[in-house]
RNA sequence: GUGGGUGUAGCUCAGUUGGUAGAGCACUUGGUUGUGGCCCAAGUGGCCGUGGGUUCAAGUCCCAUCACUCACCCCA
């Protein structure tokens, strides 16, 4: 039998509810703080995620689906957002419309990783990016909205750790400070950080090796070496956050594993995703629209797990199966031929409703009725239809009526809406 | 890419020192029940992940491979 590629998973109908309710709050959210959705495709030429990604990045180097089309056009599924929309920002003139654009898509990602608990090879974010904007208001009005978000899905055990990356002005002197400070313990650092080290000094920090912890223990800390734009900017971002009451912590060791990132960033991180503790990400990239050929434009952004948010709210909100509102049970031939028109047209008229059209026992319906948690169910049989009359049953209370023929769509669907509307939450759930 | 764990019915799992498979739940049917839930009975359903090897004989031992899973790594 042949299955799924690994890495890549189902979304099953049971957790559909969960995911619409994540996308629901946040796109509802995103709106309300005047970001609109844009929709980007899937692929991309390879070379808008090697220029705006970074070359030497381990997303470029070893974890992209890339492949020659058949015109031998390098084309690559998209590993992250932002590449995408901010390509979008400047092929269609965006900044000449409205230099401010504030956007978010949410979809598929793709990176060929060794899967493990809340990593998939597609997996799924919800991106915001605001162009245009310098403000660190921004930047602390976007981290709380990510607050926000988490709190309306009652998201709790997540802090938000905060960063500055520093901007082209001042970043090369923290590294040449950060890599003479790890030369004195060269020996102690692991293979990969001894690599690090000249490469990519920022990422030694972030290393979970107790020896390479040890190494960079005292390291001098690049908020110490910000310029004095980059300090004034972090001091503001800060502020502004106290002032919105969103709780955070400086986190020095935060480093962004895409190159385009500067000054601000920030994740978000739980303890209950095993090893994959980051469950939204982002920062600012004020350089990025400029390498990718555009006008020279501050932005900011994030990305949410999409997978790893709706994994967290599963633990605490196990999966519900819905049910419909109404079980139609019909015995005989004559019986199902009216109960399969009348369950049509209470269909069609949004009635959540079910019918098996297998011609069980009535035993085997109810059980099934019972099953599938129908609130309702319609008993039709041959020997009440001759006395023009169905059975309506309540599974809650256990009461039931006979209704006649008459009208009998009508009746039921009254019937079935006026308790539906008694139950907000009910209705919510299965209606379409 | 590296390491650990796992792979037997739809699901959760048993399977003893190697002798060609079991339970519970689910499903189907029947009985009982005031037309479902409880109970009783019967039944359907497994190339024991795949391919090799050892053996008279392999779910059971060996090798390989694939998949799942956790961790490293990386990141959302």
């Amino acid at each position: 039998m042949i299955q799924l590629i690994r890495g890549f998973k189902d979304i099953l109908p049971e957790e559909i509810p969960v995911w619409q309710q994540v996308e629901q709050t946040a796109t509802a959210l995103f709106e309300a703080f005047g970001f609109r959705e844009i929709r980007i495709p899937v692929m991309e030429r390879t070379e808008l995620f090697a220029r705006s990604i970074g070359e030497g990045t381990d997303i470029v180097e070893k974890e992209m689906y890339t492949f020659p089309d058949r015109k031998g056009d390098l084309l690559t599924l998209r590993p992250e957002a932002t590449a995408s929309v901010a390509r979008a920002y400047i092929q269609h003139k965006r900044y000449a419309v409205d230099p401010v654009q504030k956007v978010y898509t949410i979809g598929p990602m793709f990176r060929r990783e060794r899967p493990q608990k809340g990593r998939y090879r597609q997996f799924y974010q919800i991106n915001a990016e605001a162009f245009g904007v310098a403000s660190p208001l921004m930047d602390a009005q976007i981290i709380h909205m990510l607050a926000v978000l988490l709190d309306r899905l009652r998201v709790t055990a997540v802090t938000a750790h905060i960063n500055s990356l520093g901007c082209p002005v001042c970043r090369p002197g923290y590294k040449a400070a950060l890599c003479d400070h790890t030369a004195a313990g060269v020996d102690n650092l692991c293979a990969d950080c001894k690599r690090r080290r000249t490469q990519n000094p920022l990422r030694v920090l972030d290393c979970k090796v107790p020896t390479c912890r040890e190494a960079v223990a005292g390291a001098p800390s690049l908020l110490d070496h910000l310029c004095d734009a980059c300090r004034d900017h972090f001091t503001t971002v800060t502020e502004s956050l106290d002032l919105l009451g969103v709780s955070y912590e400086i986190d020095k060791q935060l480093v962004r594993g895409l190159d385009y990132y500067t000054r601000t960033t920030f994740e978000l991180q739980t303890r209950s995703l095993g090893a994959q503790s980051a469950v939204a990400g982002g920062g600012r990239y004020d350089g990025l629209v400029a390498a990718l050929g555009g006008p020279d434009t501050p932005a900011i952004g994030f990305a949410i797990g999409f997978d790893r948010l709706v994994e967290i709210m599963m633990q605490t909100q196990p999966p519900v199966r819905q049910a419909p509102d109404l079980f139609v049970a019909a015995l005989g031939d004559e019986s199902r031929k009216a109960a399969f028109s009348w369950s049509s047209a209470l269909g069609a008229r949004g009635i959540g409703t079910e019918m098996d059209l297998s011609g069980k026992s009535l035993k085997g319906l109810m059980k099934r009725a019972d099953r599938l948690g129908a609130r309702y169910v319609m008993i039709v049989g041959d020997a009440e239809l001759a006395q023009q009359a169905v059975v309506l049953r309540d599974m809650e209370t256990k009461t039931q009526q006979t209704l006649p023929i008459e009208g009998i769509v009508d009746r039921v669907a009254k019937q079935v809406r006026g308790k539906a509307a008694d139950e907000p939450g009910r209705t919510a759930a299965e209606s379409n």
